[in-house]
DNA sequence: AATTGTGAAATTGTTCACAGCA
DNA sequence: TGCTGTGAACAATTTCACAATT
């Protein structure tokens, strides 16, 4: 199979919340025209993304919506539940505890961790925060598959070494810092700073950008 | 001059923060190839990107990182300040007020907006929470020119629509939803579900993602 | 000696255009 | 007829490789 790139990965979780919507307006099957058209994309960028996995479509009348989302979620793991932690419940992390697409999708936040003595032991969502220090230890017990990193850039480098050294090797980062992780562990990261600097730069430079 | 693409965008970022942290260590300049190492690149994209903004650099010795970081925070917007509203100030809204990177990189939030009497009239650092019914009128008033959106999904689109109407085209969307706008918009959205989607599918075809 | 700047080559990603099927 | 699936054409991006410069 040949290898499917970031981009489309992307467009398939594009794909997959169209998708939901789609089934919500009760649409039995949809043309790639139509998917492209709410996905800002073109119909040919939709079929041979689509045509990596087989062919789903009938010619002639499009793809079967409620087919093709299971395929899309089960291409993309959302077949299933992911354990996740969640390290640092500052600001960043009260946010993301709270965030209902997280449960909706499968991904279950099952651990929190902090160093602040006042927050551990304190329920957030029903979840007691750890001590940081237990770290690797309950990732273990947990069977965590993800750890998702909201903690202070300066202390980022420590904690990822010790997720790592757990044996969790998907993590994803909101620490605005660069991270080292061996070649073997699937790092993201999101940086809101550099979100809004793609909009400064769009403002100090309409007309140069190419695509949006 | 050409135009510059998305990944070049998120590149010279990247370079930013790299640069940042060199000044720090009181680098004077910095080899294409260290760049690149610091932010898993090869030095080829490296000198191919900062070329297409003039020669910065000296053969033989490498980029000077105090002229080469301004020039790219001068490409990026960053050399000046930026007049940003937030509307929603529930958990994500909450966590980006006190987002210390935004006003480090000139981002300044000059307004707070939401639709709960209980939050109207109090203080967020300082912000006083402003009723959304006066969205358009306050933009204007305080000539905003970057709008942060963090409602519920159900409620996005109607306040982007009044966001474009009062005129301000640049707008960073939390909210987990397809929004339209006009093409003179631009319009970008972190989701923070998609995110743990590119997660899940490393995880789930591990050998046949192409890069990270 | 070290490292940039850059055409040319290689690779990757997108769109076209049409045969094939319902 | 309408729409998929896909090889071929095209476009964009990345890497190579080396002359130019300090």
């Amino acid at each position: 199979m040949r290898k499917i790139s970031e981009s489309t990965i992307h467009r398939l979780s594009l794909y997959y919340r169209t998708l939901v919507s789609l089934q919500r307006e009760r649409y039995i099957t949809v043309s790639s025209r139509e998917l492209a058209k709410r996905d800002k994309l073109t119909p040919a960028q939709v079929r041979k993304d689509l045509s990596f996995f087989g062919s789903f479509g009938t010619r002639g009348l499009g793809y079967p919506v409620n087919e093709l989302k299971d395929k899309i979620a089960s291409i993309l793991g959302l077949n299933r539940t992911w354990n996740v932690a969640l390290v640092g419940v500052g600001n960043v992390g009260s946010a993301l505890v709270s965030y209902k697409e997280f449960p909706r999708q499968g991904f279950v936040i099952k651990k929190i961790f902090d160093n602040d003595q006042r927050k551990i032991g304190k329920n957030h969502k029903g979840i007691l925060v750890s001590d940081v220090r237990n770290l690797a230890k309950e990732l273990k017990e947990d069977r965590i598959e993800i750890v998702v990193l909201a903690v202070p850039a300066s202390a980022a480098q420590s904690v990822v070494d010790e997720v790592v050294s757990a044996g969790v090797h998907t993590i994803l980062n909101f620490a605005p810092t660069n991270l080292k992780v061996p070649d073997n562990v699937v790092l993201r990261t999101v940086n809101m700073a550099m979100e809004l600097e793609h909009l400064s730069f769009a403002l100090s430079n309409r007309g140069k950008i190419k695509e949006l």
